[in-house]
DNA sequence: GCCATGGCTAGTA
DNA sequence: GCCATGGCTAGTA
């Protein structure tokens, strides 16, 4: 008998999905998974996140285009690890976020 | 069960 | 204001 996914496993899966040199945000993740008010619980899950080489949290950030947070170094490494795929930012935002935003 | 804690968000003021 | 988590407390048995 196949367990139900928990929540958790849910955004991390969907989280998977978002390919490099792409982004998605907290409230998208929520709105896949049933309703844009689970978007601070998507947040919290990925504070949670015990994978954070498979599971890219970083490609995920605030629905205004600002980065939101992360817990494994920081601010900087999120920066840092956006850039290198590619996403560009000026000071705490995304550059030309809606190209860069992935539809689930 | 209750309560605090967040990597948040849409919609007022 | 929302809602999944995690830690902790009564208050039963």
């Amino acid at each position: 008998m196949m367990n139900k996914d928990s929540f958790r496993d849910r955004v991390y899966k969907l989280v998977t999905r978002i390919p490099k040199g792409k982004v998605s945000t907290y409230g998208d993740i929520a709105k896949a998974l049933g309703n844009v008010r689970l978007s601070r619980a998507v947040g919290v899950a990925l504070k949670l996140n015990p994978k954070p080489i498979e599971v890219p949290c970083h490609r995920v950030v605030k629905s205004n285009g600002e980065l939101g947070g992360y817990s494994y170094g920081g601010l900087d490494m999120k920066k840092r690890l956006l850039k290198a795929e590619g996403i560009e930012i000026s000071g705490n935002k995304i550059k030309n976020f809606e190209k860069v935003r992935y539809k689930f």
